[in-house]
DNA sequence: ATGTCACGCCTAGCGTGA
């Protein structure tokens, strides 16, 4: 099974990429972060013509999520990250695809820190973890993907120093991804490359991409069923480099067929 | 500090988030 994590930075301006890359790419599941469109102007169509069926958990304006799959059968279980009643903002959901079990997470930005947005995306960080054990527990194959907005180390970064006081790379937020990965979780793209610089995003400012000036914050992480299932992943990097495209870059993983 | 995108909106540049 091919399962991709990829945030397109509004959904329906990126749709012409979003649809010449599910071609190339044939993912069998697609977890989508920052759709930047209301439930109802979610491109559900264009996107069952490209053979995916889709869930999806929008917001006018910004964040938004959603999960295709192309052939196999998917079930919502959850569209609400438990622990804060007032959050409206639609940045997670949970399916089952037959019996994985697959979240699909935006966490916040969390810029400029210290302050009160940097305060919710730790909250945020802490409520996840809290579900994340849950589903630990569950004893069953889960899988965690999309934008952490977290850069784990400094090797996932071009330039660690000058990104030390930036909300994804502030001490804080490293530990909260490290609480949460020692858990028992697998982060799969940096278990097939130890030691590689593997970078998902590069913003738009100062030719991040021609300079290859890059983060790496798109993750995948995997229940212990999974991880000796993982076959191979990657970075669709040159995604990345097409006209009108997202400042991420698709992720993908594949998992052997009898996990 | 800056830079570049996409979105919504009392439609046309601006505020906001990233």
């Amino acid at each position: 099974m091919k399962i991709a994590t990829y945030n397109v930075n509004g959904v329906n301006g990126r749709l012409p990429v979003l649809l010449r890359w599910l071609e190339l790419a044939k993912p069998d599941v697609v977890c989508l972060q920052e759709l930047k469109a209301p439930n109802k102007k979610f491109p559900e169509k264009a996107i069952a013509g490209a053979g995916y069926k889709s869930i999806w958990h929008g917001q006018k304006q910004w964040n938004g999520v959603a999960i295709l799959s192309r052939d196999l059968e998917i079930n919502e279980v959850s569209r609400n990250l438990p622990g804060e009643s007032d959050d409206y903002q639609s940045r997670y959901l949970e399916v089952l695809v037959e019996d994985l079990l697959i979240a699909c997470l935006y966490v916040p930005n969390g810029n400029p820190a210290p302050g009160p947005k940097f305060d919710y995306k730790l909250r945020w960080l802490d409520r996840f973890s809290i579900r994340a054990n849950e589903l630990l527990e569950l004893g069953t194959p889960v899988i965690l993907a999309g934008d952490f907005n977290v850069i784990p180390t400094e090797l996932d970064v071009y330039k660690p120093e000058s990104w030390v006081k930036d909300a994804l790379f502030r001490q804080e937020v490293r530990t909260a991804f490290k609480i949460l990965v020692d858990q028992g979780w697998t982060d799969a793209i940096r278990k097939l490359y130890p030691t590689e610089k593997i970078y998902t995003f590069w913003d738009y400012f100062r030719n991040a991409y021609a300079r290859d000036a890059g983060l790496r914050i798109d993750h995948f992480l995997l229940s212990p069923q999974l991880k000796d299932y993982l076959i191979s992943g990657g970075v669709d990097k040159e995604v990345r480099g097409w006209d009108k495209t997202s400042d991420h870059a698709p992720v993908w993983i594949q998992l052997a067929n009898e996990y």
